[in-house]
DNA sequence: CATAACCGGGG
DNA sequence: GTGTACGGTTATG
């Protein structure tokens, strides 16, 4: 069973050191491998295959079609073979060589079936078919990377610098390229009849070198598609390709590219290489991350602490100038681009290297495909072919949209004291513990696999604890556990994607919210009975407020405590202990570290034109708050406003950056119909000329009107402001924030903008936030 | 003022 | 051959 399951998760056939495969419709392969650092190339042959519901379509092939005997595999002109399964599956295995021959047959069947010309197999949902490589790989159990670590690759980046950003208005007038063998160069054409040659050399260059990835950030969005167009504009040949598959360079339409503007976005692909886009990359990061403010180069590698000490920087529109007179400085900005690319390959690009390892599928594709249609899908119809079994193919129909995870606010007010306890991986595990899989998975592969991976991950994690850092072996063993995270992580939502998914199952999806509803429940009545204060809960986790006599001791030994009472397999974990907590809403909230930092959370939190004093009262604020000391409050509150009354607050502390969006031709264009402040404040301090994108801040002055603050590095410039709206409308606007903290007139009297005490109003000092407290508890522990 | 459509990146 | 999302703008009624 464990060989079966591990076949399902990584193929079977050992071929080691695939870097890359190509299969065409007519039954041909090419596979390249890295065998003691040479590459291999090698011809093979497959029979394109299609799964069907019927062969209906195929009658009037008549002696031609012929079930499949293991005497002689290439008998006919197309084969089938019955699979095991329902009747309503797709029970019929086809296959031909050439494969368009396949595809001709159907298309001409069905076109007589339906009394209409059928021109493509993917509007008949009669069919499941895949890509050819994809059909290659599943049908030999190969897969990439067998053997090799990630520095194994040979991995070429290169950068265009150009004139413009569009090729139809532009030309490339540099081109920086490295590669993880010591490569590290500049090509130049300071003049436009360089052009042809820069390309031409680019292309010997690369072919020279024959890396088996070429890598770069926004590949396909921006070099690809620029250089493809210079070099036909050019008549300049591109050679990409390696040696042994066809050498042109292959164009699709990427799925995701929308019509806008009537130009599709376009992927390409080089038969031998690898072509790996790290802006895809970035994006997946953040897809869970979210903590990037920007998807661009530079930022992300500042971001990972990739930029170099002596970074250039250089606005995209100055570029090109900056070559004309100072040319050195463009050659190492464009080496740094090149650098970082290489870094933010490393640091991302592990996981899908190890997917490529797993999936029946081009490491490229992996590296860009969503987890649950583009590896999860094609993993499940590997193991399904391989068994000889129908895949299902059911009309589900799509369900109203079904409730997800539960949230519960208990409380909102101040708590000391706050344990966070959550379940590991909940709806994973809720799949694995219940056996909540898709019905139509008869072989249970989905269950399988995700039983075995999460197994095999903790075995990884413990791995690359215990290795070097930043050794091959722990980055081995991290790729290969933060792979299997992807996979597991996805396998609750491919079950629930009705109208797309192959083994979708809407009934079990919902099943495994309702047991992950279920149980949080479970935990929260049982801290409930064990008498700490709830707070919240979120889908998969709890804060409660236990005791302040409690050392972490106790905290981890109440998680324990209610852990064991959980079903096997589902895990409650400890996940971090703070000594504040400012509940807010629902999903809004504040916490105070051990070590005094503070964490907010949540839109209420999260302020858009931050404006500085009121960002850093707010700050001053819930730190006092956190601690209690609402006396800290008030007076933080009083010497703001004294602050901005004294008319002297400098203006960068009351301005808000705002970005500029339109050019002044665009704002001129619609200044009369629809004055906006930020341009008006331009042009009130005497501008004319900006650039859509730039950056201002701007303030409102004594008469009401939008000023843009002078860009310079004078920080304590001060001018009369609107004091009345820096405090009505900016101070209060962030004061609301912290109301839930105290009762009504409480709240009141803290934010009151004169300092007199009113006739009901009793002294600060005897005011008390809305406190959440948490009464006697037992200790856990003897 | 509300809602819909669009964007995210690259020189 | 391929399927994201989410928060922040900007256009449109």
């Amino acid at each position: 069973m464990d060989v079966q399951v591990d076949q399902w998760l990584f193929g079977w056939d050992p071929l080691p050191g695939i870097v890359s495969v190509w299969a065409g419709r007519d039954g041909r392969a090419v596979v390249w491998q890295r065998v003691q650092d040479q590459v291999v190339c090698t011809r093979d042959r497959f029979r394109p295959w299609i799964m069907a519901t019927t062969l209906a379509d195929l009658g009037h092939l008549g002696a031609d079609l012929v079930p499949v005997t293991a005497a002689s595999p290439d008998v006919g002109l197309v084969q089938y073979r019955e699979l095991d399964g329902p009747t309503d599956g797709y029970r019929y295995l086809l296959s031909a060589r050439p494969g368009y021959a396949l595809d001709r047959a159907i298309l001409q069947g069905a076109s007589r079936r339906l009394g209409r010309v059928v021109t493509r197999l993917r509007a008949l949902d009669d069919y499941y078919g895949v890509g050819p490589v994809e059909q290659y790989l599943m049908q030999t159990g190969r897969v990439y990377f067998r053997g090799l670590e990630y520095d194994d690759l040979h991995r070429l980046q290169f950068d265009l610098e150009t004139t413009a950003l569009d090729p139809r208005e532009g030309r490339i007038f540099m081109v920086a390229v490295r590669d993880n063998r010591g490569l590290a160069t500049i090509l130049e054409a300071p003049e436009p009849e360089d052009e042809p040659r820069l390309i031409s050399d680019l292309c010997s260059l690369i072919r020279e070198r024959d890396p088996d990835v070429i890598e770069n950030h926004n590949l396909h969005g921006f070099d690809l598609p620029f250089v493809v167009e210079r070099a036909r504009r050019l008549w300049v040949p591109l050679y990409l390709a390696r040696v042994g598959g066809p050498p042109e360079l292959e164009q699709y339409a990427d799925s995701r590219g929308k019509a806008a503007n009537g130009e599709r976005r376009m992927r390409w692909s080089i038969p031998g290489r690898e072509l790996i886009d790290t802006l895809d990359a970035v994006r997946r990061y953040d897809f869970s991350a979210r903590e990037l403010p920007s998807h661009g180069l530079k930022a992300v590698a500042r971001h990972f602490g990739l930029a170099a000490t002596d970074r250039v920087e250089l606005p995209g529109a100055q570029i090109y100038a900056t070559y004309r007179s100072d040319p050195a400085r463009v050659r190492q900005y464009a080496l740094q681009d090149v650098e970082e690319v290489d870094g933010l390959s490393r640091r991302l690009l592990g996981a899908p290297f190890a997917l490529a390892g797993m999936a029946p599928r081009r490491y490229e594709r992996v590296a860009s495909a969503g987890p649950a249609m583009g590896i999860l899908e094609p993993l499940l119809v590997r193991a399904y072919l391989r068994a000889g079994a129908a895949l299902p193919c059911e009309k589900q129909p799509v369900l109203a949209p079904h409730a997800g995870g539960a949230t519960l606010l208990f409380a909102t007010g101040i708590a000391q004291q706050v344990v966070k306890a959550d379940v590991a991986s909940l709806y994973p595990s809720l799949m694995r513990c219940y056996q909540i899989g898709p019905v139509c998975d008869r072989l249970g592969v989905l269950l399988g696999i995700l039983d075995r991976l999460i197994d095999l991950r903790l075995l990884h994690k413990a791995a690359a604890r215990t290795a070097v850092p930043g050794s091959l072996i722990a980055g081995h063993h991290d790729g290969m556990q933060a792979a299997m995270k992807i996979l597991i992580n996805s396998a609750y939502g491919y079950m629930g994607a009705p109208h797309l998914a192959l083994f979708a199952d809407q009934h079990a999806a919902d099943e495994v919210t309702r047991r992950g509803r279920e149980l949080l429940q479970g935990v929260v009545n049982a801290l409930r009975g064990r008498g700490v204060a709830l707070i919240e809960a979120d889908t998969d986790g709890v804060y409660v407020a236990v005791p302040e006599h409690w050392a972490e001791r106790e905290e981890r030994a109440l998680v324990a405590a209610i852990a064991t009472e959980l079903p096997a397999g589902i895990q409650l974990e400890y996940e971090g202990r703070y000594q504040a907590m400012f509940s807010h809403e629902v999903k809004n909230y504040a916490l105070l570290t051990y070590d005094g930092k503070l964490i907010t959370r949540g839109v209420a939190f999260r302020s858009r034109g931050a404006v500085p004093f009121a960002e850093r009262w707010l700050q001053t604020a819930l730190h006092a708050l956190l601690h209690g000391d609402v006396v800290g409050v008030r007076a933080a509150f009083l010497a703001t406003i004294a602050a901005v009354r004294s008319g002297t607050m400098p203006l960068a502390e009351l301005a808000e950056q705002v970005a500029l969006t339109k050019t002044p031709e665009a704002y001129a264009a619609t200044r009369a119909r629809r004055p906006e402040p930020v341009y008006e404040a331009l042009l009130a301090a005497g501008r004319t000329t900006w650039r859509a994108g730039e950056r201002i801040r701007i303030y409102r002055d004594a008469d009401h009107r939008w000023f843009s603050l002078p860009t310079g590095d004078d920080a304590s410039a001060t001018a009369a402001y609107d004091t009345d709206h820096y405090l009505q409308n900016v101070l209060m606007g962030y004061a609301t924030r912290l109301r839930k903290a105290f009762a009504p007139d409480d709240f009141a009297q803290i934010v009151q903008m004169d300092g007199q005490l009113g006739l009901f109003d009793r002294p600060i000092a005897q005011i008390e936030p809305h406190w959440i407290r948490c009464g006697n508890v037992e200790l856990p522990i003897p």
